[in-house]
DNA sequence: GGGCCGAGCCAC
DNA sequence: AAACGTGGCTCGGCCC
């Protein structure tokens, strides 16, 4: 691990117990304290409110720290205005935890848009992926400079009318500890050689900030149409299974009014092992896997129901729910780096699951006026095997742009290239699919409904057309394994934890590790060039002035919305720079770009 | 009644 | 259910 090994030892410009701080609560005192920020190149940033939500918060205090003193602004006496020239000077480094906060609150609250962020909490986690996900400013001042920190200050703001001595120290203090960290982060960073994916990272966040701001815009009566019809799917499916379990049961079968009550709780696995036993349908699991093999119609059913409530609880009122009562528009949360792969992660809600059922995408609407541009990359990932595995066969499919999963069957199955069939593509597209996850014979015989051996016999012919894939997928497992961490072609690093050899799942961990080892190249370059091509695209953007603002993104794709009359111009710009994006990564392989403009979420 | 966890399932 | 990678959400069920 990188910076376990040695402690550097970082001398104080403050002292923790009594920071010195500079209340600012008049004109004057805001002149002069701009006046003395004026002059450093690198300044620390913090705020302070009483909520996490930017259109519902109060802001109370913007601290701007150096790295000795702190001066805190009192936003609920002062106009902060003249810190603007700073904060939104690109030349002036600003040190910042978890800045996409500090942005969105600075931005709604005092029109602020903080230019040339380094993110302490984005650094910490680029330093650490794979082995900590703790990467608060508790933390990491804990870690790095033996500072114990009270977070739990942080709840008073909202209820205390004048600052206490204790809530501006704690102010004081949160800033003026990012000086210390930044130091060692950015050692870390360089020792690592990470400053590129960190820059990367941190020119992303204010993309990011910004489609949170802006949020995606809901259709809610087609969504609730769809719910409806949804709904009574599900009801009739679950009213078949209790009518067909009811005999089963000799009582509690009516209620007070004679209506039938349910025998089972359908969402409950227990109790749907138990009632198909009692019919003789004694299953391991209920898992989907199972129910679509055993061959019983209640089987069927329960996956019938299962479809429709999956749907109907993880998408149904509660994205609605959603809905911000200010803007009319849902803002999720996306973690930059939430896989460890350096994937984004969304939640609250998670927009990056909603099915691709038209039925649900086509409810994400943009607002009057407005069009969206849809873009995504074609079959990223596997173009990122070619090029990181230099198979031959598979970069001249590329560039000769050539159905990929038609050309590996043709030669897996030694026929024509027009005299495939579905079955053999599909077959194929598995197998090609399949390796970037590291599938063995055993799982591909599964899906493909075939034996194991036939599967091993598929396999081998594959690896006969496509050597150089398999030698690159064994190598970089094996290279994972042996120096602790997976590289991607953006230069991001995942350290692994080592299994203990006295495990008794020792083994089986070991191979999981393999996996993760073939599979995070591919994985965390297409994270990479999605983080490039929102950077370029935002940049652009705002370089030609258009009216249009990313909103969402799903690992290869990208949703702009744009203003009616510039959406044409906006789709070339986003196709154009998505391809400059990928280029970046990809020096032999060509990449593929469908975008187009659309009035809802589909493609 | 809140916290935690696994099962199950949505996305790429 | 599974030796198929990365996530998040909802539910039941258990614990305190």
């Amino acid at each position: 691990m990188p910076e376990e090994t040695e402690k550097p030892k970082i001398k104080l410009e403050f002292d923790p117990k009594n920071p010195d701080y500079e209340l600012i609560e008049t004109e004057e005192q805001v002149k002069n304290a701009v006046r003395e920020l004026k002059k450093r190149e690198v300044l620390a940033v913090d705020c302070e409110a009483t909520e996490l939500d930017p259109y519902s918060t109060k802001l109370v205090l913007v601290q701007v720290g150096t790295p000795k003193k702190a001066y805190i602004f009192n936003f609920q006496k002062v106009d902060i205005s003249p810190l603007k020239p700073l904060l939104e000077d690109p030349k002036r480094l600003k040190i910042v935890q978890n800045g996409k906060f500090d942005y969105q609150m600075l931005k709604v609250n005092a029109k602020i848009t903080i230019e040339n962020i380094f993110d302490t909490m984005l650094a910490e986690r680029i330093l650490t992926t794979g082995f900590k996900r703790e990467n608060s400013l508790e933390a990491i001042a804990l870690k790095h400079l033996d500072i114990q920190l009270d977070k739990s200050i942080w709840k008073t703001f909202g209820k205390i009318a004048t600052l206490t001595r204790k809530q501006l120290n704690y102010a004081a203090l949160d800033v003026l500890v990012l000086f210390p960290l930044f130091k060692i982060q950015f050692k870390n960073l360089q020792k690592e050689k990470l400053t590129r994916i960190a820059q990367l990272e941190f020119r992303c966040l204010p993309v990011v900030a910004e489609m949170e701001l802006r949020g995606s815009k809901i259709d809610v009566e087609r969504w609730r149409q769809n719910l409806k019809e949804l709904k009574e799917k599900r009801d009739l499916a679950a009213a078949r299974i209790q009518e067909e379990l009811r005999p089963l049961y000799t009582n509690t079968q009516v209620d007070l009014f004679g209506n039938h009550v349910d025998v089972v709780n359908l969402n409950s696995p227990i109790q749907i092992l138990g009632a198909f036993r009692k019919v003789g349908l004694d299953l391991p699991s209920t898992g989907e896997a199972i129910l679509r093999r055993t061959n019983h119609p209640l089987a069927k059913m329960l996956l019938e129901y299962r479809s429709h409530e999956k749907l109907i609880s993880a998408f149904g009122e509660n994205l609605i729910a959603k809905i911000h009562p200010k803007t009319g528009r849902i803002h999720p949360d996306y973690r930059q780096i939430g896989a460890d792969t350096g994937r984004f992660a969304c939640s609250n809600p998670n927009l990056q699951q909603i099915p691709t059922d038209s039925a649900f995408r086509s409810c994400f609407v943009p607002a009057e006026g407005y069009k969206f541009v849809v873009a995504d990359y074609s079959q990223i990932e596997l173009r990122i095997m070619a090029e990181l595995s230099e198979d031959p066969a598979f970069m001249k499919a590329y560039k000769e742009d050539k159905d990929l999963h038609r050309l590996t069957a043709s030669q897996m199955y030694n026929i024509p290239f027009e005299q495939v069939g579905k079955k053999m593509r599909f077959n194929a597209k598995s197998i090609n699919f399949g390796l970037m996850y590291g599938r063995g014979a055993n799982s591909l015989a599964t899906q493909l409904g075939i034996s194991p051996d036939e599967a091993k016999l598929l396999l081998n012919k594959y690896f006969q057309t496509y050597g150089k894939v398999k030698r690159w997928l064994d190598k970089v497992g094996r290279e994972a394994v042996r120096q602790g961490y997976s590289t991607t072609l953006g230069g991001r690093k995942r350290w692994y934890q080592r299994p203990d050899p006295a495990d008794p799942s020792y083994e089986r961990q070991l191979s999981h590790f393999e996996r993760q080892g073939k599979n995070t190249p591919i994985q965390g370059s297409s994270a990479d060039m999605i983080k490039y091509a929102l950077v370029y695209i935002y940049d652009k953007i705002r370089e030609k002035g258009y009216d249009a603002c990313p909103v969402h993104t799903v690992h290869d794709e990208i949703l702009v919305e744009v203003r009616s009359k510039q959406a044409e111009e906006v789709r070339d710009l986003v196709e154009k720079e998505m391809i400059r994006a990928a280029k970046v990564l990809l020096k032999k392989v060509p990449v593929k770009v469908d975008a187009k403009v659309s009035d809802v979420w589909e493609h």
